[in-house]
DNA sequence: TCTCGCCCCGTTAGCGCTAACATCGGCCTT
DNA sequence: AAGGCCGATGTTAGCGCTAACGGGGCGAGA
């Protein structure tokens, strides 16, 4: 039989108490040390370090998550194709709630739909996170989540209002009203726009500040073609848009449907700027090599992740004041696809 | 006084011992249910099921992971740009890992460097995942981490052998192989290469491929141009073979370098694939829709992820039996970029 | 008819922490 | 010089599970 007072078998990880013994202290007096608390003498506190050092001691997370009720965890949900956009705001909210002492539980899937994110939203609840925030341009996606009540905060990247959940957004009105104004800007009259999917909120936005800009300018409206974001949908565009002779600038909803569309005008030998101008949208790394180099809105989406995680932080501080974060504006970018007309 | 054996606090998130009550069972029975152990009788344990509904109960990860001192959660880092390969990947692990009954712990970073990069390996070991996986193609990250003991389990996506830790990948050397072949095959016999950069072990694979195969075939060699992955390098490369008159061929390492060399071309009055063929790798979304369409190697990132989550479980099963999984070949995908020389 | 054995189920201990309270000197009041 | 207060620790009680036994019925074999 083993003396019950020998240390704690060697091979298993070292815990609280083993530091204790070490330090000839109560195990409650290391929990003090490792949570900073005060009234622990200097000198005392210096021993309990030293053990926590010898032992190579790490406090186990499941028995503080159970002790102090709070998992430390936040989920993150990003749902769809994993593009540059989304990608790097998930990168920037990482590093976010690293920085504020959060661990981020992933639950990604590539299509939005309703029973999946459904089923990752209580996923991401049975695992006790604090809150939950998704990732996705798609109304539904937003819909879905403000429908359930996973009793967390939920926070979503929404371009557009929605009750229930906390929003966070770049300004995308506030950029595609910079696209259209450096178009009517440059002399163009007959612009038409190339939207995003109906299901996006992004789409909508960018669409709506559109159709405002050219109205306040008394420019005539031609219904915006949809695309679904991909270089192919961009592409039926610019095929359709050959037919229209009238046009002399394009503002496309993202950088992957310019690069279709920039590929169906030259297959067409319709020149770009020469013939027409095309605006983009987002600033891929790649936009800067299309040809001609695309002159686009960037988007600060690392700049987003970052507002993401401090909206999490106000809604776990206090749910009912914490602010939406909707303020940050897309920055014109202005390369070689546009031109004045007739230039 | 409350009466002591009061229901709990409705306030609370309900526990394994109010549904014991409810069901009129002790709590151990309702842990068998859960945990689908025999030797509950049919009737118990419905009525069991009936109380867990009605109290929209969920056990406690916390207790439950202290419990059975297992996390049951995976720790992932993704490692630099959060280019569409890596994502790609990333997502299709997340996938594999929930579908196993893993939570996946993420701890990503934009650049690779070992501090950043050590730091994330010691979060996810205080986290207690049960394993730790890297993707990221730099030799670099690869290093670092097997210089770490973290006492678990070490997945990475590596191109190359590296002794300490599991490795998946897909087959960048026959992939590269086949680029070349295809060239040679259209009867081009001065082919150049840009490579990815010295630290990535994918460009160093894809450019050993190049080197075998042209020799093979008794081809002259040129030293490659080295690039950085990103469409600024491509159109410097480009650049610089626009003073090499003899190229009928070039094979890119990755499909944004590709489109950087593309518009130098372009700019240049170099037709491709008339006066040179171009091929790249990767078949990122936008490949198709390049000037001409690029002909490139399509890789099964969710292939690969999937690939990592199985050799996870089989590391997790048995540390020392679990296979390397290296064996996925990219496919061929051919455009308009490529053709005979002088055809 | 007695007993062994099995099926069900309950009881008792932890798992490794934090929170709340108890304790114990010593120094400062009055 | 006695009371008291405070800083520095220790003690005790959970947090909500799982693991390892313990034990009561009941049918089957002797």
């Amino acid at each position: 039989m083993a003396d019950p007072d020998a240390p704690t078998d060697p091979a298993g990880v070292p815990t609280m108490f083993d530091v204790a013994r070490r330090a000839g202290v109560s195990h409650q007096t290391v929990s003090r040390v490792l949570n900073d608390l005060a009234g622990v003498a200097p000198s005392t506190r210096l021993r309990v370090e030293q053990a926590i050092a010898d032992l190579n001691y790490t406090p186990s997370p499941a028995a503080r998550a159970m002790a102090k009720r709070r998992s430390g965890s936040i989920g993150l949900i990003q749902a769809g194709r994993p593009d540059y956009g989304p990608s790097s705001a998930a990168l920037g909210f990482n590093e976010a709630a690293r920085d504020a002492g959060y661990t981020v539980s992933q639950a990604s899937m590539r299509t939005l739909d309703a029973d999946t994110l459904t089923q990752a939203v209580h996923r991401l609840a049975l695992q006790r996170v604090e809150a939950i925030v998704l990732i996705s341009g798609e109304r539904e996606g937003v819909r879905v989540l403000h429908g359930i009540d996973a009793g967390v905060p939920l926070v979503a990247v929404a371009s557009e209002h929605e009750p229930g959940l906390h929003r966070v957004a770049l300004d995308q009105y506030a950029g595609a009203r910079l696209a259209t104004e450096h178009l009517i800007g440059l002399g163009h009259r007959e612009i038409r726009h190339v939207a995003g999917p109906d299901d996006s909120m992004d789409a909508a936005e960018r669409r709506r500040a559109f159709v405002d800009t050219m109205a306040e300018h008394g420019l005539g409206l031609h219904e915006p073609i949809v695309g679904d974001w991909l270089p192919a949908s961009g592409h039926a565009a610019g095929r359709l848009l050959l037919e229209d002779r009238a046009v002399t600038a394009v503002f496309v909803g993202n950088d992957q449907m310019s690069l279709g569309l920039l590929a169906a005008f030259r297959r067409a030998g319709r020149r770009v700027p020469q013939d027409v101008s095309v605006i983009g949208f987002d600033d891929i790394p790649e936009s800067a090599y299309f040809v001609p180099a695309l002159t686009t809105l960037r988007q600060d989406f690392d700049g987003l992740g970052r507002d993401i995680m401090a909206t999490v932080l106000d809604a776990l501080r206090d749910e009912r004041s914490a602010p939406d974060r909707t303020a940050r504006v897309p920055e014109l970018i202005v390369r070689e696809s546009t031109a004045s007309p007739g230039a």
